[in-house]
DNA sequence: TAGGCCATCTGGTCCT
DNA sequence: AGGACCAGATGGCCTA
């Protein structure tokens, strides 16, 4: 009755060794596309995961497929977190940090591009600012400061990130100076919810 | 011990 | 037909 599947992981690499700390960057995760070696299964635990939904005769070829099947979105959530891990590794870190969970990452990304872009933009103004009489004199346009900004964003505004705006982490454009932008995200880490 | 996080299994759906 | 993607379910580990 139990699945029969039940131990078909049980022989996956030991990630529960690693979920804290290095569940991808030093753990002997199999390569995509190659299957883990049919090393005996860990004895010490019982790594049944899943619902274990299929009971009874399961056709052999239908088993089958569903292994592989399963091998692959192992694969594909591998992948998933290795891209994740990247993504951490760009974000500012801070020694005796522990590790940002998943949805934590994908927040202090989403800030951290927030505030990069709002030193741009606001490095952009300053500096069309003191060059505005130059511009005046050169460029008869009026919005040709910043252009490259707004064009790319589809909008001149500071609120031209909809997730800026929108994004209950993000802080308010005003609270920010451009060259603080940057420490300031130490403080969007505990905030990001 | 409860709750959060995570990896995995699974079946459904869509796409090639 | 088979693979990719997705979301729900399940159970293990860890921490407050």
């Amino acid at each position: 009755m139990d699945s029969v599947y039940s131990d078909i992981d049980s022989n996956s690499c030991d990630f529960f060794q690693h979920t804290d700390d290095e569940e991808s960057r030093g753990s002997p995760r199999s390569s995509p596309g190659s299957p883990e070696p049919e090393q005996p299964a860990q004895p010490q635990k019982k790594r049944r995961r899943g619902r274990g939904r299929s009971e009874g005769a399961v056709p052999v070829v239908r088993k089958n497929r569903r292994v592989k099947a399963n091998d692959r979105e192992r694969n594909r959530m591998h992948n998933l977190n290795d891209a994740l891990d990247t993504l951490r590794e760009i974000l500012p870190a801070f020694p005796d940090e522990t590790k940002l969970t998943k949805i934590e990452t994908l927040r202090f990304a989403h800030n951290y591009i927030w505030a990069l872009s709002e030193t741009i933009r606001i490095a952009d103004l300053q500096a069309g600012k003191s060059d505005a009489s130059l511009l005046r004199r050169e460029a008869p346009s009026p919005g040709s400061d910043a252009c490259s900004w707004s064009s790319c964003s589809g909008s001149s505004d500071s609120s031209s990130p909809s997730y800026c705006a929108s994004s209950p982490g993000s802080p308010a454009a005003a609270d920010y100076l451009p060259h603080d932008a940057l420490f300031a995200f130490r403080s969007f880490v505990p905030g990001i919810y």
